[in-house]
DNA sequence: ATTATTGGTCAACATAACTGACATAAATTG
DNA sequence: CAATTTATGTCAGTTATGTTGACCAATAAT
């Protein structure tokens, strides 16, 4: 009965702890995204905007097919932003060399400095956090961070680094 | 010059291990929120449907106002999701008893069924990860997610729980 | 030569957000 | 008590971002 009772408070205070998790991400994620969503909107830019410039960035000559699964959307969709980006002139479509087909995207001049602005303003927050904390939490925040990706996911970033 | 080349080193590397963040907490809460949504998807219902389900079961009898500020968005648009919930008979609203005028959300037994199948999955994703990774990372990840939140958030969530 | 891949287009639709204007009931305040 | 503020809701219109499905062209691979 005793034994009972404190097995139940264990996955009470176990299931209290795996919710304030799911919270913590939702808020950190709400505020993380709201800086950068402003700067954007001034733009008239949206945060799928800002998921393209920002994977484009970071992998110049990306293929559009690689660009499509790291979003995980259709490229309908993608079209319609990157076709916006490509007329604003922040990014640069250019044709594969291996393969033709491909159209290989990168960030015009106009593009990176927005990616920076951008990418500075996330990188504050983050640093803000790192420096409150220290090595050790960000080292924690990275593991079980990793830990919540599907497992393909997981090994594709492991693998590429 | 070789003091240059350090400090400019470890600015790069530094600026890398941000935007590992970044890229983690992107595929992170892409991946952990992919799963309620295919669930979501075979009730028709959406991500929207499931924030509203959550927030009222985890506080009882909770004030549409309360409620508008923790999701951060326009009463218009809660009130479209609010309204099918409601209708569908996974919400009930009972009238404030100190104020009349409020609308107390609670969660009917079928809406309780519903939040306790879609928090037992990401739940699940969470202890896989929190035991994979043990104590002292849950606590480094917790303290980042802390950090990362605006300050008067911050504050709120340390005065609340 | 046939088939598969890469990328794009057009059209229609769904969801979830937004703004602005207005309404009602209840609480609060001068 | 009258005036104002608050809590909530509604109607109407718009935007951003996703979806399906159908179809096409160029190029690569078998």
């Amino acid at each position: 009965m005793a034994q009972k009772q404190t097995v139940q408070k264990g996955l009470f205070l176990r299931k209290q702890e795996l919710r304030k998790g799911i919270e913590l991400l939702f808020f950190a994620y709400r505020d993380f995204t709201d800086e950068a969503d402003q700067m954007l909107a001034e733009l008239d830019l949206g945060r799928a905007h800002h998921r393209v410039i920002y994977f484009v960035g970071r992998h110049p000559h990306l293929p559009v097919s690689q660009l499509l699964s790291i979003l995980r959307i259709t490229k309908q969709s993608l079209s319609r932003v990157l076709t916006h980006l490509v007329d604003e002139g922040y990014i640069l479509q250019t044709q594969g060399e291996r393969d033709k087909r491909q159209r290989l995207l990168s960030l015009t001049e106009k593009g990176a400095a927005l990616e920076a602005k951008l990418t500075d303003l996330q990188c504050r927050r983050f640093a803000r956090a790192y420096n409150e904390r220290g090595a050790d939490a960000v080292d924690g925040f990275q593991q079980i961070l990793t830990s919540l990706l599907n497992e393909d996911v997981r090994s594709e970033l492991e693998r590429d680094g």
